[in-house]
DNA sequence: ATGGGATGCATAT
DNA sequence: TATGCCTCCCATC
């Protein structure tokens, strides 16, 4: 379930499961299996994220940089690594852990230099404390593009997916149609400050909720909800259902090709 | 058994 | 704007 929480939330727990110590590194499916071998055995020095890129940095200098894309996963296991099971890209083990990638759009192998250029493509990312929202702004202040394709765009955001797309807009009544300048300084200023406290949150849960405390089921009498996404959310994924807060039916269409999620009496354009 | 969908992105037009 | 791609899972037949 890959937006940028759960990417900086990998790079945390492949860091603590790793971290410091020599990594047996292998391609169990085989399509990595040169870049693989180039750093089998080396130490894990650093793990970090930027948006929903991760990058893992071994002892000599190399940075494995995977992206999930859309269903992509890690998962991790304890003790010593069973027998594969399904197509494995990545496996990362040492005698206590194991990790298997399954499903990643890039798993790669990068110079420091190639690394950077990466970053230089993405725009800010709230989870990040070295973010400048500022660079986001300027590029949606210009921009004739809708709100709801300008927070997917990582070069304008790094991180944001549709979940946090829909439910920040959502949470401040913005009209997922309306232009990127048209936005005040103000609503951009919240949209951002919304996400840096939602997407923190986000890293500690490993979900992603967004439900304000006076919405919940259990406050608004209603009865209690099961989300096949794991979180509680407004108005992703939930076409046709009431709206939490004013009872008008979520609508949803799609939107650069994406499916876009929104309350129209929340928010008006 | 089958097929559609998915929290993404690159490429072509 | 449309298409392809990576892989798994679930609903449906």
């Amino acid at each position: 379930m890959p937006e940028g929480h759960i990417i900086h939330r990998l790079a945390a727990e492949n860091l603590k499961t790793f971290g410091g110590r020599p990594v047996r590194v292998s391609s169990p499916q085989g399509r990595f299996a040169d870049g693989a071998k180039l750093i089998d055995g080396q130490l894990l020095a650093t793990a970090e994220a930027t948006g929903k890129h991760l990058f893992l940095g071994f002892e000599e200098g190399a940075w494995l940089h995977v992206h999930l894309g859309l269903y992509g996963g890690f998962t991790f296991g304890e003790g010593r690594a069973p027998a594969p099971v399904g197509v494995v890209r990545l496996r990362l083990e040492n005698d206590d852990a194991y990790a298997d990638l399954r499903g990643p759009t890039t798993c790669e192998l990068l110079t420091a230099a190639e690394k950077t250029a990466v970053h230089a493509r993405l725009g800010p990312d709230p989870l990040r404390a070295d973010a400048d929202p500022d660079l986001a702004w300027r590029r949606i202040s210009a921009s004739r593009t809708t709100v709801a394709a300008l927070l997917m765009d990582q070069k304008v955001l790094a991180g944001v997916g549709n979940v946090y797309r829909a439910e920040v807009l959502f949470r401040l009544g913005i009209s997922p149609h309306r232009a990127g300048r048209d936005l005040t300084r103000a609503e951009w200023d919240a949209v951002w400050a919304d996400l840096v406290g939602l997407m923190h949150e986000g890293v500690g849960a490993g979900r992603i909720d967004t439900v304000r405390p006076e919405h919940t089921p259990e406050a608004m009498g209603r009865p209690p909800r099961v989300d096949d996404h794991g979180g509680e959310v407004y108005v992703y994924r939930r076409a046709a259902m009431p709206c939490l807060v004013c009872g008008t039916d979520v609508r949803t269409e799609e939107h650069a090709a994406r499916n876009l999620f929104w309350c129209p009496s929340c928010q008006q354009a």
